[in-house]
DNA sequence: TTGATTCGTAAGTCATGACTTACAGTTAGT
DNA sequence: ACTAACTGTAAGTCATGACTTACGAATCAA
């Protein structure tokens, strides 16, 4: 939910490779750890963290669980970085003010 | 440099504190750890980390270091998530349209 | 019901990294 | 040259979290 929680979920480089698998569709917990060298336990350990940060949408399907990426997920990160840029932004924008101002001064 | 690097870098809560400060404007080492509660030290490692994922940008002056965001460090990122959002509508292209396969055959 | 799959979680181990103190280097002022 | 202020780094401690194995629950087929 939070920008917080999707960044520390997307820092571990094991979530981000199975999140980034999740790009060609969805996926069960064991089809996943099929390909990664992680037991199936951490795997579903790693979604769970995921999926708290919103990143996943789940479908059951028997016994099966199928995980797949949330379109809406990463948009609190990116709001994050929206916000970043334009406070960066004001902060260059008085910073050429008062250089101006200075240079007034001379 | 890497939106890995980056996410690394944002994930720790007292790097984005720092990292957040600097919204205001550029500060110094002692600036920054005179506000939180971690020694000047600790602010130094962090700031490291942040200066090698490419996000701070340093100027001497005097002994001082002024540290201060660098406006192009998180364009890796967000092109990161860009690049996501895209392969997402690929893969929900391609379920609908597998989708309309079936729906055919019935 | 029994067995086979699939999955989540509890418990415990171990490595990573965030923090501290101590030390060394650099610059400005007297 | 000496002192003071500011900083970076080395070394060591400690907590967090990523991983394992073991176990229990849920679903489907026989």
């Amino acid at each position: 939910m939070t920008y917080e929680s999707i960044l520390t979920a997307l820092a571990d480089p094991t979530r981000r490779m199975i999140f980034e698998d999740l790009r060609k569709g969805a996926r069960s917990v064991t089809d996943l750890a099929s390909d990664r060298p992680v037991s199936r336990p951490a795997v579903s350990q790693h979604l769970k963290v995921l999926s708290d940060a919103g990143l996943l949408k789940v479908t059951a399907q028997g016994t099966r669980r199928l995980y797949a990426i949330d379109r809406d997920g990463l948009a609190p990160l990116r709001s994050y970085l929206d916000s970043f840029w334009e406070d960066v932004l004001d902060a260059f924008a008085s910073e050429v003010s008062k250089q101006n101002e200075e240079s007034q001064n001379d």
